[in-house]
DNA sequence: ATGCATGAGGT
DNA sequence: CCTCATGCATA
């Protein structure tokens, strides 16, 4: 039942993480430059960060009483608390937010109009984030290809090495239409042939390491998975794809002829703890990306403070917000 | 399937 | 410190 293989500890991918080209930058300042006025920003940042703390703090205490559990809340929740966070005393909340449901709006719980007026009353032009922005989705998507291709073409060694021009500042697009219907139908067709064969997303993952393309290694089940559910940034998707398919086609290939599954292998180390942030918190911290999605070193730490958290808690959580923010699941841009 | 984390590469 | 690609641990 468990759908669980071996998977090698080894991590020799970063290792393939070398051609990443100063187009980069051009992408950032586009993004920036699309942000609503920043001075804007800071100033309602600043004139509102303590009532918007305090309510979000007041928000927090509101939901705890709620849920009426008489939990031994440790300050520092940074080393995760178990059970703190399970929402299944009162079933009437919603388990988890959707890919789908972050990339259009990213909270919809029972406070959701308390906050909702709160965020809409403070900044009615920040909150892009149901909005992804055309221009810088194509400008995006440029820096993305030439990463990609300079990625796949030294990883796989294969045959076309079109000329990635990095002499200039300005690159000309070679090919890959890289159609995000192409794509969500690859991913969607991966999955199906993949079950086909019996075979795990974590199968999967390690098994790349086997067809022996110079460059790519072993891959994750999360990968696998979030290539199949299109929740990886669009030129990720674009970088996996020949791998994948790649596979895929060998593996059906052996499938037919004959069975092989050589590889039963693993060893064990040590143990890693997530954190875990109490939804009261995790409220907070979305209030806060809501009006700054990039909070300062100084506004982070008080931030954490505030919240009883790591300030490198926070730094990060905000990182993966973005991160998430910007990934795939366009489907509102088609 | 997803949350929080790490690390490489860039500014 | 950021972004991005990825992964471990976990719900």
């Amino acid at each position: 039942m468990m759908t669980m293989n071996s998977k090698q500890p080894f991590s020799m991918h970063h290792a393939l993480q070398e051609s990443k080209y100063s187009l980069h930058s051009s992408s950032e300042a586009m993004r920036r430059v699309c942000l609503p006025n920043p001075q804007l920003q800071g100033n309602i940042f600043g004139g509102f960060d303590e009532s918007l703390l305090a309510r979000a703090e007041a928000l927090a205490a509101v939901d705890i009483v709620s849920h009426g559990k008489s939990h031994p809340f440790k300050p520092d929740v940074t080393y995760h608390t178990m059970s703190s966070v399970s929402c299944a005393s009162t079933s009437s909340t919603v388990p988890i937010s959707h890919p789908s449901t972050l990339t259009s709006h990213p909270h919809h719980h029972l406070h959701q109009s308390l906050e909702g007026d709160l965020l809409d009353h403070i900044s009615p032009s920040l909150t892009r984030m149901g909005a992804p922005d055309p221009s810088v989705m194509s400008a995006q998507v440029h820096q993305h290809h030439l990463q990609t291709m300079g990625h796949l073409h030294q990883a796989m060694g294969m045959g076309h090495h079109h000329s990635i021009s990095s002499h200039n500042g300005m690159t000309c697009m070679n090919d890959v239409e890289s159609d995000p219907r192409e794509l969500e139908a690859f991913a969607e067709r991966f999955k199906q042939r993949r079950i086909k064969l019996g075979v795990t997303q974590a199968d999967v993952g390690s098994a790349l390491a086997n067809l022996k393309i110079p460059g790519v290694g072993s891959l994750s089940q999360s990968t696998i998975c979030r290539f199949e559910s299109l929740t990886l940034s669009h030129n990720n998707m674009i970088a996996l794809k020949p791998v994948l398919q790649a596979w895929l086609e060998e593996a059906e290939a052996a499938y037919r002829e004959n069975n092989n599954k050589p590889d039963p292998f693993n060893g064990s180390e040590r143990k890693r703890k997530r954190t875990s942030i109490a939804a009261p918190e995790k409220r907070s911290l979305e209030a806060y990306f809501a009006i700054q999605p990039r909070p300062s070193s100084e506004k982070i730490a008080a931030i954490a403070e505030k919240l009883d958290l790591k300030k490198n808690v926070v730094r990060v959580w905000f990182c993966n917000q973005r991160q998430k923010q910007k990934r795939m699941k366009y489907s509102a841009v088609h």
